[in-house]
DNA sequence: GGAATTAGTATAGTAACTAAACTTAAACTT
DNA sequence: AAGTTTAAGTTTAGTTACTATACTAATTCC
């Protein structure tokens, strides 16, 4: 046997393939918020990176999701149709446009950071905290892995 | 502070909120093969799904992927294509489709696999073996609270 | 020997992008 | 001051990766 692993676990590539998988099947599930209707997981990871106070550049929110500007365009587009975003001249520079939550869009984020805050604590009841704080410390490096 | 958590770490919501970007990047991102060409993260999974060897029914492929038989359909027609994937009848049952990896297929199975095998001999110069036994451990209990 | 189930396919529609061409504004260059 | 380059954002057409629905054919279940 060549494999001198001496921790008894799951293998690492199996369960990571089962966690993408899990992830693709989970980020093509829409949640319907009360009041505000579906929306789909780009929306919710748009407005997540909106945030609830202040305004963001297009560029800048393409930057945070790792998309190009045209696809953050359509984005917000559909995000203003909804009522749930708002843009807004930059002060300075005409060519910029900034964007910020309505209050419509400031209740979906909470709702949805609630569902976040309830899950973490359903995972709490599973894990310990020395095991969520290694699985947190793993993701970065994991993440840093990932793009080399 | 009511945040009595004595482990200085980075915060998990925010670590798996990066760690969701970035796999959503990552797979959108087609990978080429030499000899091989370009192939999508989807058509990596159903080739992964399928494995080296022996062959699999349409309906166990949907059902290992998580996605609909109507979208296996579709998958396995263009790895067909591509000659990367055979049908072949189902000894006894005139209804199933068996199918399997041609050895370009196998090919791709195994270049694909030697990437895997990279990035975890590159993770593990990263992290501890214990830290991968637990992250390996977590990542379980962490798919486990995602569907309820 | 039907009736219900199961395996797979076909088709139309949608979400979530990208790439490339474009417009307008701002910042440099001389 | 005029021209050039860069940056911000939009538009459009195309692709991938699905789903939902309706369907055909084979099998199993009374």
């Amino acid at each position: 046997m060549d494999n001198n692993n001496k921790y008894e676990t799951p293998s690492l590539s199996h369960s990571f393939g089962r966690l993408i998988l899990q992830l693709r099947k989970l980020e093509r599930q829409p949640r319907t918020f009360e009041g505000i209707g579906p929306l789909t997981p780009s929306e919710l990871h748009t407005i997540d990176a909106i945030g609830p106070e202040g305004s963001v550049l297009m560029s800048e929110l393409a930057a945070r999701l790792g998309i190009t500007k045209g696809a953050v365009t359509q984005l917000i587009a559909r995000l203003e149709t909804k009522e749930l975003v708002v843009r807004s001249m930059h002060p300075t520079d005409q060519r910029s446009t900034l964007i910020s939550l309505t209050v419509q869009g400031k209740a979906a984020y909470m709702m949805h950071e609630e569902l976040h805050q309830a899950f973490y604590k359903q995972l709490q009841t599973q894990m310990s905290p020395e095991e969520i704080a290694i699985f947190a410390k793993t993701i970065d490096k994991f993440i840093f892995a990932l793009d080399h």
